[in-house]
DNA sequence: GGAACTCCCTGAAACGATTCAAAGGGACTG
DNA sequence: CAGTCCCTTTGAATCGTTTCAGGGAGTTCC
């Protein structure tokens, strides 16, 4: 109906008037606070309404909470983490919280930039996903508001964590294809350049996992790391160096789908079949290698629960319910598609 | 060095104090206000960096800006938006202004609050993308602070706009094909069944530009279009329906990639090969569409461009340098790859 | 019937910055 | 040398909300 422009946005002040309380009682009402009759209740409701007034974060920001969750989002590419967000967000419907994603950047310098300008904003909490930060820079931005991270190894007294078993999931890959019958499998690891990157980080629980299944599996001698990027440029370079060997590997387990992608693509070029001339497998089960064409086998990781884990536990720690830390561990599951067989004369 | 968690933040007013000056004095160099003698500003950066001190982004926003700049941004899983949200942090590097993403959601509900919530949280501009709110929702938006709206058509005098041409980029893909030799060509539209989506929609202007550039060919009799959705399932089922025709379509164009990757995965399944039997073609030019197995001809926006410009509209209107409003349109251009070649017997 | 509790509700003081009017101090002008 | 002007600097008010210490009005209990 009315269509005109508010000429000034109505205040706790405003409504207060309107319903003839102190603006102390439309805070309580607003917050849900104890100490509030039903009558007034009503009352204040009813002038919110007509007013339409919605309240100010920024300045309830100065004395208590925002209201907001930042989440640090280091790769907006990266297809997996959509799953996350979703999981939070769902996690956080009905809550008076609102997500908000600062686009971190993948170096160090870029991801602590933007966590800064998130905690300068106040919010009330914060996910971390992937972060690529030192456990003391964690720990410090840990102890001036709540954090989970997600997709860190390490534990942490100050921040909880939420992963996916990469060590397991792993595992799971070098398993399916040594049960075809490949006894040369390879792996391409994202082998970061930058100083400062942890230990901790899921491409290298993924290779320590592929290592560990090997010598699992009596296949200590096929054994072969090839160091490159996550990224599909990565993923073909690395392709290329591995079928260039004097014996060539049969199958080829990238540790994310995007550098599978690049590994098809190579295999492509070289005029290989696939899988009957080498089987490839990636991880993160991303909505890429579900796609016909490609049929990617691929490690799934329930991103929409970790999500919603970690928005839970972010919770919790908010709502003071909760004061030593948790690191929550979910399991991986191994999707095969047509991308692995059998290797050939098998 | 100093590890110990700093038992309170420092204010404007610790820093006032170190540096020998009144607060506001302190205020002006951060604001790089006029009227500060180099000496003061010497002084005040150096307590500053002693203190560690960082502006609170709310208690700024209380009286100035807040100096963020919110986002909202439908559908986390378009690969095209990463390359908006890059153009526009590219350009806002090195200024004062920080992203923030607001997860929107697909619906127009969903959108709105979101939207709310940034603008709740004193945002000084807002980039809306693709955003499927009425336009008058857009204009009562737009009268509250600075925005700029990507991917809408209309025009209006309240918001700017940067648009991609896409009744030239459905020409350029129909011309592309017909030159080819095709006559049959089907389009994929996306079609929304939710009320109270504009008709401003890109989706819509393509099956425009699909159907003008069909006449202008004189390919009247040969126009055929499917609305359906853009999503993999989408075009899944809009492809069994064209290959279900008795005289059946020898390309089809989908309006997104996404839709023609669905497209891809029925023609895989009905046993056809691409292109010699059919020609597929996009729009969007994402990474999946430059996969070596996928290699889809497809219609490249230049996002970063885009979403630079957006930017750079957005903080000439909040510094204020501008009160008309403006509507950028640029031109795509086509990516022929291996998914489209002349048709069967021509 | 008075003390002790409960409940609701309120006034005023924060929170950390920005804004604005005005004060102070030189340099220039006539 | 007084008057003007300009530039720098400051104190105090202000933004919209929450917090905190009480104030009043009923109840309950002995």
């Amino acid at each position: 109906m009315a269509a005109g422009p508010p000429p000034r946005r109505a205040t706790i002040t405003d409504v207060a008037n309107l319903a003839q309380v102190s603006p102390a009682a439309v805070s309580k009402v607003l917050r849900n606070a104890y100490g509030v009759s039903p009558a007034m209740q009503e009352r204040v409701r009813a002038a919110m309404a007509e007013l339409g007034y919605r309240p100010h974060a920024a300045a309830r920001g100065m004395r208590g909470q925002t209201y907001t969750i930042g989440v640090l989002i280091p790769d907006l590419r990266n297809p997996f983490f959509p799953e996350l967000i979703e999981g939070i967000g769902d996690h956080l419907e009905g809550t008076d919280y609102q997500t908000v994603l600062g686009p971190g950047g993948s170096t160090p310098e870029t991801q602590s930039r933007t966590t800064d300008a998130l905690v300068d904003r106040r919010v009330d909490g914060l996910v971390l996903i992937a972060p690529a930060l030192p456990r003391t820079r964690l720990e410090q931005i840990a102890r001036t508001v709540p954090v989970v991270v997600i997709g860190r190894h390490g534990k942490s007294t100050e921040y909880d964590g939420v992963v996916d078993d990469d060590l397991m999931g792993a595992g799971l890959v070098v398993d399916h294809l040594a049960d075809l019958g490949h006894r040369r499998i390879a792996h391409i690891e994202h082998r970061d350049t930058t100083r400062g990157i942890p230990t901790t980080m899921p491409q290298t629980v993924r290779a320590e996992g592929y290592r560990q299944a090997m010598e699992r599996r009596g296949l200590t001698a096929g054994i072969d790391i090839v160091p490159s990027t996550y990224s599909e440029a990565g993923g073909y370079s690395a392709a290329l160096e591995l079928l260039a060997r004097p014996v060539r590997p049969t199958a080829i387990f990238a540790g994310a789908d995007v550098a599978a992608i690049g590994v098809l693509n190579a295999v492509y070029e070289a005029g290989l079949r696939i899988p009957e001339d080498l089987s490839v497998a990636g991880y993160d089960n991303t909505t890429v290698a579900a796609m016909g064409p490609i049929s990617l086998t691929s490690v799934d990781q329930d991103g929409h629960l970790m999500g919603g884990n970690a928005a839970r536990l972010l919770l919790e720690r908010i709502e003071r319910k909760r004061d030593r830390s948790v690191l929550l561990s979910f399991s991986p599951t191994l999707v095969p598609r047509r991308s692995t067989a059998p290797p050939p004369h098998a």
